[in-house]
DNA sequence: CTAATTAATGACCAGCGCTGTCATTTCCAT
DNA sequence: ATGGAAATGACAGCGCTGGTCATTAATTAG
């Protein structure tokens, strides 16, 4: 039934200590010790009791993600590949929602940390982006990896997964040029996640490059949400320069533009096009489907665990590359920017 | 920095041993001997280890989510639920996606019990609805909440939390009905969700009621699935007797079917009515935005959480109402069911 | 108001299953 | 052989709970 580092021990004829050293994996133990042990472990299914390996050793075989976001399919697919690369670690995740606004957050995220001994962190945005957390985790002395925007790794982000939504934003905006748009419109999501600034400057940018003159009022401000996106599409709509083309920041918004293009009867693609970012599954249910980026988020979210246990064992092999992972999400094109018919 | 059970007992001027009793709530400790503990616990921020009181009294204080649902939406609601529960009791919360229709997911729902020493599951369908997990959590003895489709609690299904699909979907085709709708078609989702079949029944039983004569053609056979919508409202839509409302099993297939009418250039609600199921966030990002049953997931996750502790907290008060929460979906009408022109 | 009875509490120890430390043994190169 | 490094083992202890009694306080009956 329970299956012992002990009887593991003694199955292999070696001691208590030396199996303990292979489950560690500790250097100085040879080949065919090693291999023995192994083969005991496998024999009998041998599991490793969690509880006793964190008391004895005073660290968890936990990690945690903290969200705060109210896009489900994004925190989904995080957990998704959080949760792949913890398998394959032996570790557990700790997921925890909360509120990124509130006043106490760092408080709460230390609170948590310290309660669960928890080996490390992933953080998303907005977290990721807030400095005081990342002082105070720099200050309890806890592994964490942010998975933040950006396009150019450097020692100062040595602990991030970079997602490069400056060239992407670049991209989805250069294939509106391409349609032969010219008054292309940008609808922001919330200031503070820097993801937003990154899209816009790619989209500033691919104007730029072809010489046109950004509009002030073609830049929108708001949220990542459907209301941001119907808000923001009949302020535009308004104008008496309108836009031929809105780009989203994310799918949720393009989403709320569509649905208030179609209270205002303006046809998409026809009179408006629209596109999205992020790929995620509604992009491909509304009507018409969504142009967007697309943003591989259970990936990302491995190789932010990966990475974060490359910080965390103390005896991994530190061969891997510790280069730091770039994720440039790739165009999508579906009918909400068909071939413009003008 | 770390607050031992220790440190509490000689704040307290009292034993360990006592402040043991009081953490796990044991009888005969006196009132006022409680209050003192309780108040140098909180005074000295005691956490108790985890780790030592999983080890020492081989119970664990975690319990388990197992889920297989594309739906995200309900997931996370599902995970608020349960995690609220948890942060109120103390106790953490495991999350395991997996396919359940895997052949081993019996062993690995096992697997995941004892190598994790859950104290506890929920399950959500398919996995509350599948008796071969039922009976295998059972022979290990492992306390579990399951949330299923019924509506009148039983003896048998005693740590349920019944979701009464069938009353709901009754009143939904009763709204349906009430706009002069008379050839209403149905959706189904999956046919292994029982929640499928309650509310086909729910549905047949309110044309029943006013003596509809059901029109097996208009029973579409599907899955849970904006795909499944598309198909089964394009198979609707071809018949020589076209339905003139649809009521999808879930939000997903209504937005589905929603699509496939756009497509068809069918007019929504004027030429066709649609209901979904679930009230998910994008019950209100279609368009037009769906008549649905409101579910409320977050609300039946914390009661299922509160189920399973009564159940794996050996010492809590049994004085609670150990009565089976019954929710039952409320309809909420939107614009996709506006009075019928015809 | 005291004695008898019961309820609360404390002292103590073992031990959950593993890891850290350090002493010991084994190996290999000289 | 023989020193020295590499591999292995013995043992204590992580922080808590469960058990067993012994002790003390509160309650009730007489």
């Amino acid at each position: 039934m329970k299956v012992t580092i002990n009887d593991v021990a003694r199955h292999a004829g070696v001691s208590i200590k030396t199996v303990s050293r292979v489950m560690n994996n500790e250097p100085s133990v040879r080949k065919d010790t090693c291999d023995k042990v192994m083969a005991a472990i496998n024999e009998l299914q041998y599991q490793p009791n969690a509880a006793a390996r964190n008391l004895a050793s005073s660290r968890s075989f936990s990690i945690g993600y903290i969200y705060d976001n109210p896009n489900a399919y994004y925190v989904i697919d995080m957990q998704r590949g959080l949760l792949d690369a913890c398998r394959k670690h032996g570790y557990e995740l700790l997921i925890h929602p909360t509120n990124a606004k509130s006043p106490d957050i760092v408080q709460e995220v230390i609170d948590l940390v310290q309660q669960s001994r928890l080996a490390g962190l992933v953080l998303t945005p907005p977290f990721s982006e807030m400095p005081h957390i990342a002082a105070a985790l720099e200050s309890i002395g806890v592994h964490f990896v942010r998975i933040i925007s950006g396009s150019t790794p450097s020692p100062k982000l040595s602990n991030c997964v970079l997602v490069d939504d400056f060239t992407a934003a670049f991209k989805i905006t250069t294939h509106l040029l391409e349609l032969g748009h010219t008054d292309i419109a940008f609808l922001c999501g919330d200031e503070e996640h820097s993801s937003s600034g990154e899209r816009l400057a790619g989209y500033q940018a691919a104007l730029a490059k072809r010489n046109i003159a950004p509009n002030p009022k073609f830049i929108v401000p708001g949220s990542y949400s459907f209301e941001s996106g119907v808000q923001g599409a009949k302020q535009l709509m308004a104008l008496a320069k309108k836009p031929s083309a809105i780009f989203a920041c994310n799918d949720e918004i393009a989403a709320g533009a569509l649905f208030s293009a179609r209270l205002m009867n303006i046809a998409i693609p026809q009179q408006l096009a629209i596109a999205g970012f992020e790929n995620s599954p509604f992009s491909r249910q509304t009507w018409p489907p969504l142009t967007t980026a697309h943003q591989p988020n259970v990936t990302i979210a491995q190789q932010a665990a990966e990475l974060l246990f490359r910080h965390t064992k103390p005896n991994a092999s530190k061969t891997l590359s510790d280069k730091q992972p770039v994720f440039i999400p790739e165009l999508v094109v579906r009918e909400s920017t068909a071939v413009s018919e003008s």
